[in-house]
DNA sequence: CAGTGGTCTAGACCACACT
DNA sequence: GTGTGGTCTAGACCACTGC
């Protein structure tokens, strides 16, 4: 492998080897390029939605073929950070596209496609700042006490209350959030985040459990206490697999069912 | 695009375009190769866990450079029907193998690592040839009252029984699989199924719910009829989006939880 | 038309596994 | 060493988009 004539010394990607250890770690220098344009994803310098620069132009600048490019470029959109498009350029994912309203929700209604139904209403029912008890801290990576928002919602589907979740996000990058916001931006909540604080969720954890609702749970979904329930918890994570939200969801599975498919 | 001059006339992959249809269909030259492949790994002309020919090889046998045939073969990679390995060749996928002991089954526990806890004990309930009813028959792609196997089993981990599974197949593809068979066998359902009876299960769609079990169940997996379990509805498909096998489990989910990575 | 991503080639060289 | 997949290059041409 050799190093690249570069701005940034690349410290990114795999470390140069700490001498001595089991691994002489090769990295090809594709993956040196992906970490490179990961920097400038991450420091925002193309945002959401906007091209990046054209594979001849990455290529000139990081004086490397076109090819090379092509194939770091390969990877990210495999991993759904960019989205290509033919004749037109390659661009910067993001959750605030017609195409998929809710990537990272895999509910769907049993009768028919999906999105008949048309989008979910939101609820909102409390969105407030308190302390991090030690769980959530933990998964958010913070300290206990410091600072989170933590909001409550259903949302429902053709008037019937089908969702009750728990959001925590950590206080620190969302400065200002309230509910009227969450309330009143017209898409999933992912895209306000991307574009009110500039937080890119990019992947996302599920542990799904079957579990019976309380009194308070039972009475917001409309369902008896005896009626299980799936429950959801999902971490989100931004670039470097840093967590950046905890959300707790009650699903209702009479009317709806958890699609996944496996491969 | 160039048609290819080869044994069979490629009737695989995309129609040539039938003719005054709105789409002309351009199939790149790689994805022809990877119909011809696909083709091959159906015939079973090379057999699960086997190595199929070198790059340099298929390039020869199909008249293309390495880098088409290399491209083909990443995408089948990228589905997962073969594998690669550096320096050694590319391989049939197959469930029996040492990696992941359930590809397809994403119930972890909830301590800690996976596989910890050793592999499942199976307690084969039942295993008959029965007709199959309507909504079999319609999943399976069957007319109802085709023949069917249908079979019960418990899935124990550490002595508790977690998973309680109604399996249905198509009779005339498994003709003389029986419960012993399916006792017998250490590894996986599906690598016995590939092994035996040169079916293989290449990817599956699951429909998750939250139920409660009735006093059969219950009693099968020693819970409470109060408890609530996941409800996982699996279809396994062969090639071609073939649905060769329909798979209803009860998960209890007091130890365990299903896991779901989200991009 | 020009610019973008997508395909295809041919050849050189590297990393890895086996013998 | 030999053979495998993996990387990298350079150049040609194709398909799609929008001016």
């Amino acid at each position: 492998m050799s190093s690249l004539p570069l701005p940034a010394p690349d410290d990114s990607a795999p470390p140069p080897s700490p001498a001595g250890l089991p691994a002489p770690a090769f990295s090809p220098l594709y993956q040196q390029i992906k970490g490179l344009i990961l920097q400038s994803l991450q420091a925002g310098e193309w945002k959401p939605g906007e091209a990046i620069p054209s594979e001849m132009d990455l290529a000139a600048r990081f004086r490397v073929s076109q090819g090379t490019v092509r194939k770091a470029i390969d990877d990210l959109a495999a991993e759904n950070l960019v989205v290509r498009r033919q004749g037109k350029g390659t661009f910067v994912a993001t959750h605030a596209e017609r195409q998929v309203q809710y990537r990272f929700l895999k509910l769907l209604p049993d009768t028919g496609d999906a999105g008949v139904e048309g989008p979910a209403e939101r609820h909102i029912l409390e969105c407030r700042r308190v302390r991090a008890g030690a769980e959530i801290a933990r998964t958010l990576g913070l300290r206990p006490g410091d600072s989170v928002v933590q909001a409550r919602r259903v949302l429902s589907f053709v008037g019937v209350p089908t969702i009750l979740e728990d959001i925590w996000l950590p206080g620190q990058a969302f400065k200002g959030l309230t509910a009227a916001q969450m309330a009143s931006y017209p898409g999933p909540t992912y895209a306000m985040l991307e574009l009110d604080f500039g937080v890119r969720m990019v992947r996302a954890e599920e542990k799904i459990r079957a579990v019976l609702p309380d009194a308070a749970q039972a009475a917001l979904l409309q369902v008896t206490p005896s009626t299980p329930l799936l429950s959801v918890e999902r971490v989100a994570y931004t670039y470097n697999d840093v967590p950046m939200e905890l959300r707790r969801g009650l699903y209702r599975t009479d009317t709806h069912h958890y699609h996944n498919e496996l491969s």
